[in-house]
RNA sequence: GCCGGCGUAGCUCAAUCGGCAGAGCAUCUGAUUUGUAAUCAGAAGGUUGUCGGUUCAAGUCCGACCGUCGGCUCCA
């Protein structure tokens, strides 16, 4: 973990401080019932607190209200937080004491502590906090006294590597949340529930979007169910429409390729554990025998890149944007797998485009006007640029040893972000190997955070793989590249926009846009309902149609626990006056209108993508 | 991959101390001619994730594996 600086400590918010207060008041309550207790780090996070531990006993959710109400009695005996600085000697003699973490001195020193202190600078002050009988190594800052702590809860408990590495040993972390007052705690929880209602785990089996069929095709591995592809459709769509304008030219390239292309591209063998094993072929031949493996295409790249080698480019070719929808396969580890949104074959809006330096800083604006053109289309507001950069200690190691072109292509980039004034933050040494790259996060519905979209620079790959084009002066020069995804993959986007959208998909969005409805078997009124949709299916609307016994109560129960846009309810009377009744998913009865407008009115809001 | 929880009908969930595996919804069959969120009746549905162990007896206890969930690590 990143140590934090003294401002950042300053600008520790009134809730943080209560929580990291709160995560003191647990591993007091913690040491008290099991003194043998280790603590390491016990910091504020985003909904709550934790406390990492490591201790014989198995703490489990069974044992939280025990801990709780030590923790109560904590709080009531309302005892001051006293910040104690003391010289590294006297820490090392607590530390060695074990009475870092603890209530008291023990036979054992607190070692993850000791540990800890090393990570404080020469000349730093060491501060310790004093609550009660317990006392840690704590930068602080804190609330007054324990009694400041009124609304708290413990949450989950689950298992963390000492400080992230997992090389380290697995330390027990719990979790809990606490706020100002009771009112805001018992909020928090509402809120997590509606929360889980939205998960679109839940939400794409409820509508029949997709299964993991996990005994047959494998976990990681959806099945897209009519009703999911077609979402994949129209984004698909949207994509091509928005890309053709754009001046993208489309390709298509195998799943399969030989090692020699990922030699090459730099992904062998640093990339071969989140690649599918390789295959090997052999082909007999006349005396002879040769062997090949062939790997499952991890990414689009390097296909892209023997396109761009295909054929002769001349500066006049470029930028050449290369666009495909393509499947990659990626052997992610069984505990990462994450519903739709972490998958093992996913389907990239995968485009890469090649240009000269002088031309970047326009295509590169173009992708990041592109991000922000579909934001609009879906109504997404809460996300987060960032722009990772590289540092100097990575330098031949995890990024390609170019000092001076890092420096220029994050310069370009940064001056591209503050010229368009988009809001970002940058974050050193979190870009790929090969350039710089702005991810865009955002949230799940349980507050995971994700990398929707990606815009990546990449000065080095080309060069590997010898791309030149003639340039103006009749030498031949390397481009640079530009990886884009502005809708990332389907799997991850629907996932997101599902619970985005909580499976309320807008008109041009909805697996089942339009369900004609009919009441009575009156072969008239069938007829009737069977022309509309035929018109609607005609003009390539998702359109379906009940025209079973039920009471048109039980129809419409169903068509809106199916979550289908707009339900045309048609009965004898409509069929005399040539019109149709409108309800509209979640909205209700919107009254009756004439046949050819409501058809018109369908087809425009597909048409504009209405949200 | 690591730590921990969980796995019963298509779905949501029952089954007391180890003692005959059950309900609602969905499905199928029949009846019902219906105007804005569930018409009625009947039938069918299971090697309790898989394999092994303990026991007179296992959904229940033990072990391994598979899957999944919560995290960690990693990532579009």
């Amino acid at each position: 973990m990143e140590r934090k600086t003294l401002d950042q400590r300053e600008e520790m918010s009134d809730l943080e401080r209560l929580r990291h207060s709160c995560a003191h008041v647990m591993a007091a309550a913690i040491a008290k019932l099991w003194p043998d207790a280790q603590f390491a780090d016990g910091p504020a996070v985003d909904n709550g607190f934790y406390y990492d531990v490591e201790l014989s006993h198995r703490i489990t959710p069974e044992d939280f209200p025990k801990i709780e109400a030590e923790m109560k009695a904590i709080t009531k005996a309302n005892a001051p937080f006293e910040r104690v600085i003391v010289s590294r000697a006297e820490a090392l003699k607590l530390g060695e004491t074990g009475h870092l973490g603890a209530l008291a001195d023990r036979s054992v020193p607190s070692k993850f502590k000791l540990d800890l202190l090393k990570d404080i600078p020469e000349g730093e002050d060491i501060s310790c906090y004093r609550s009660g009988d317990f006392l840690d190594l704590c930068a602080g800052p804190h609330v007054m006294r324990t009694g400041n702590i009124r609304a708290f809860k413990l949450t989950t408990v689950a298992s963390a590597y000492y400080k992230g590495d997992e090389k380290n040993p697995q330390l027990q972390r719990i979790y809990g949340t606490a706020f100002p007052n009771k009112t805001e705690l018992d909020a928090y929880f509402a809120m997590l529930e509606e929360a889980k209602k939205r998960d679109h785990r839940k939400i794409g089996a409820e509508m029949g979007l997709y299964v993991m069929d996990t005994e047959y095709t494998g976990p990681g591995l959806p099945l897209w169910l009519p009703k999911g592809a077609a979402i994949c459709e129209q984004l698909e769509k949207l994509a091509k429409e928005t890309e053709f304008a754009g001046g993208y030219v489309l390709v298509k390239t195998p799943h399969v390729a030989k090692e020699k292309m990922y030699k090459t591209s730099g992904h062998l063998p640093y990339y071969a554990e989140s690649m599918f094993p390789p295959m090997e072929v052999k082909e007999a031949g006349e005396g002879t025998e040769t062997a090949d493996r062939y790997y499952l295409k991890a990414m689009n790249c390097p296909h892209h890149h023997r396109i761009f080698a295909a054929e002769q480019r001349s500066y006049r070719d470029l930028p050449l944007r290369l666009a495909e929808y393509g499947c990659c396969y990626r052997y992610e580890q069984s505990g990462e797998l994450f519903g739709l949104m972490r998958v093992r074959s996913l389907n990239m809006n995968d485009s890469h485009i090649y240009c000269t330096p002088e031309q970047f800083a326009a295509e590169f604006n173009a992708v990041n006007e592109m991000y922000l053109k579909y934001f609009k289309i879906f109504g997404l507001e809460k996300y987060q640029m960032r722009f990772s950069t590289s540092a100097p200690e990575g330098m031949g190691k995890k990024y390609v040893d170019e000092p001076e072109l890092w420096k220029q292509t994050e310069d370009m980039v940064r001056h591209v972000l503050k010229d368009s004034g988009i809001n970002y933050i940058e974050v050193p040494n979190e870009a790929a190997f090969y350039g710089p790259k702005i991810d865009v996060q955002v949230w799940s519905a349980i507050g995971r955070e994700f990398t929707i979209a990606t815009n990546q620079v990449d000065f080095a790959v080309p060069k590997r793989f010898g791309l030149t084009y003639r340039d103006k002066d009749n030498t031949d020069k390397t481009p640079l590249c530009i990886h884009r995804a502005p809708l990332g993959t389907h799997e991850r986007f629907i996932g997101f926009l599902i619970e985005h959208y909580a499976g309320n998909f807008p008109l041009w969005l909805a697996p089942e846009q339009v369900r004609v409805l009919t009441i009575g078997e009156d072969a008239a009124v069938v007829e009737f309902a069977r022309g509309i949709l035929n018109e609607l299916r005609a003009a390539m609307v998702r359109a379906d149609a009940d025209y079973g016994t039920d009471k048109i109560n039980g129809k419409i129960q169903r068509a809106e626990q199916a979550k289908v846009h707009t339900m045309l309810v048609v009965g004898p009377r409509d069929v005399a006056a040539g019109a149709v009744s409108v309800r509209v998913h979640g909205k209700g009865n919107q009254g009756v209108k004439p046949r050819a407008e409501v058809i018109a009115n369908i087809l425009q809001a597909i048409r504009e993508r209405c949200p």
